[in-house]
RNA sequence: GCGCCCGUAGCUCAGCUGGAUAGAGCAACGGCCUUCUAAGCCGUAGGUCGCAGGUUCGAAUCCUGCCGGGCGCGCCA
């Protein structure tokens, strides 16, 4: 092995560097500008977001800041499924709860949605519509087939409630109910991710391929290659011929399309916007769709290495080392909004991402709010405050800091701590650079933990306010610098870095 | 049955794409507040990297096979 070691002059140069570039330190452009489309969350319009996507949507804005920081053109995106029996299930439960405030009572179907927000829908739908909507139970139930308290099939009875739905409220009607519901989901989610932190350029509707007949257009593409044949009155893709394992259906024998069209539609429309690579961020019960999907960026004349699908694994939550039960029927999962209002924002997006996405992630609540050094994200910001203190104290005393005699001075710094501080300020730029490349905003958070960890140790062993000016501004000048990096970090992460930590007891 | 992910200290996890004596944080034990926030610091102890082969000068890391855990395999969305 042959050892090198910088000088430490070059080793201090970073200080300087650091508090010139602010909080432009530690980005590169090695991303050229190249244009990324990234999507994530993606939840479907039934109902308010709970912590499963919640790790989506850290992961996925850390992610794009962390690709932004490296040069690239980064472009979020939420692709909406507005379309389809999920939503027309949506309706009709909407409706079902509408007509109960208006005093007509129906069995509720066991697979509809069942959460209370559904009944706050159905309260605006009155509010706004008065019994405009109302039919009578029992006309409503004449024709409906045996639901499955009645031995009868509950995906047969359902289907049929929509179509009696439709039927007597008529389609201007229908409309109006399924819209409402889809709406102030929509809104729901939308305000939910903001004040979250996690922002979209663009909000990208299912219905809009349908509106704009991408789909069948999508699929006369693939019939042109002769990547289409019929068969059982059904149109099948031929995505074997592009590594997938069988062919997949695009239009069913009832002549309805089926979600992968849309989803091909979709991905070519991606495509067809200019993005240079497309990265998706799935949950992990999604892996199974990467291969057709592939398929059908390939027979778009898409390239491979121009999709990327990162699959994050779920997230168990546990409160006193237990996990807190889950299940997203009957409406039984906690919301993304009840995690944040536990463990407030800041706790939040750091857990989120402090694990690899394909790995299982604990989220320990008691951890997660606890005030301790127990918890890293508070030992963080802890550091970061630190620093600000200092300067307040500074000022307290009447000493002033002349940043141009520290950078002159920075040669005083020979301490052990002080090194240590800046060898591990020097590892930044090359971390995000990693991290970026790598997708794997977990190493952020290990890298400022450790930083702040020096800057706890530091600042235990050393007084920054007394001493000769020379190496007081020195000092000052370092951990100026190392809280700089700290801030930049955690901005990275979607996290707050405070001037001061206000202790609640 | 097939496919994907995971297995590293009592617990939760890092380990920079194959290099030096495998690292943190909790938990355990022992120290540090008349001094800039003790929400902190210093120290001690703790490992057959799931098991077995293979590739290599060298393997926690790459390959194969087992064992164990999680998830997914529809003309559902």
């Amino acid at each position: 092995f042959i050892n090198f070691f910088l000088r430490s002059d070059a080793a201090n140069a970073i200080i300087g560097q650091v508090l010139s570039a602010g909080d432009q330190y530690g980005t590169n452009d090695s991303g050229k500008g190249i244009r990324v489309q990234i999507e994530f969350v993606s939840a479907n319009p039934t109902g308010p977001l709970h912590v499963g996507h919640g790790r989506g949507a850290a992961y996925g804005e850390s992610l794009s800041s962390l690709l932004k920081a490296n040069g690239y053109e980064v472009s979020k995106e939420y692709y909406v499924n507005d379309a389809g029996r999920q939503m027309d299930i949506l309706a009709v439960s909407v409706w079902l709860r509408y007509l109960d405030l208006a005093g007509e009572t129906l069995p509720f179907p066991a697979n509809g949605y069942q959460g209370d927000y559904i009944w706050d829908i159905g309260a605006s739908l009155h509010r706004q519509h008065g019994d405009a909507f109302r039919h009578p139970a029992g006309a409503i139930l004449d024709e409906l087939p045996a639901d499955e308290t009645d031995g009868g099939d509950k995906e047969t009875y359902i289907d049929a409630l929509i179509e009696r739905c439709k039927l007597l409220v008529g389609a201007d009607a229908y409309r109006i109910i399924h819209r409402q519901g889809l709406d102030e989901i929509t809104d729901n989610i939308r305000r939910d991710l903001k004040e979250f932190g996690v922002e979209f350029d663009q909000w990208f509707p299912e219905s809009s391929l349908m509106d704009n007949g991408m789909i069948p257009q999508t699929i006369g593409k693939l019939q042109e290659h002769g990547d289409v044949y019929e068969q059982n009155g059904a149109l099948w893709f031929r995505s074997t011929a592009y590594g997938d394992e069988k062919d997949r259906v695009v239009q069913r024998d009832n002549g309805l399309y089926t979600y992968f069209a849309s989803d091909i539609a979709y991905h070519m429309n991606k495509l067809e916007r200019g993005f240079d690579r497309l990265i998706n961020i799935w949950g992990a019960d999604h892996h199974g769709y990467i291969a057709r999907v592939m398929a059908g960026i390939l027979a778009m004349g898409g390239k491979a290495e121009q999709l990327e699908v990162l699959l994050v694994q779920f997230a168990n939550l546990y409160r006193h080392g237990e996990q807190v039960a889950m299940s997203t029927r009957s409406g039984q999962f906690v919301t993304l909004r009840e995690l944040r209002n536990e463990t407030g924002n800041d706790a939040a997006r750091f857990f989120y991402v402090m694990r690899k996405c394909e790995q299982h992630l604990d989220f320990d609540l008691d951890l997660a709010k606890s005030q301790t050094n127990d918890n890293p994200v508070y030992y963080i910001q802890y550091a970061h405050a630190r620093v600000s203190s200092v300067f307040r104290q500074l000022v307290e005393r009447g000493l002033s800091y002349d940043q141009q005699m520290g950078l002159d001075s920075l040669e005083l710094l020979t301490e052990e701590h002080e090194q240590e501080l800046i060898k591990l300020m020097g590892g930044y730029s090359e971390l995000i650079a990693r991290a970026g490349a790598q997708h794997e905003p977990h190493q952020l958070t290990y890298y400022l933990r450790d930083l702040a960890q020096a800057l706890h140790a530091y600042y235990n062993a050393h007084q920054f306010i007394v001493g000769q000016g020379p190496l007081r501004n020195a000092r000052l000048c370092l951990i100026l610098a190392a809280q700089q990096i700290i801030r930049n970090g955690l901005h990275l992460l979607g996290v707050s870095a405070p001037e001061q930590m206000t202790r609640e007891d």
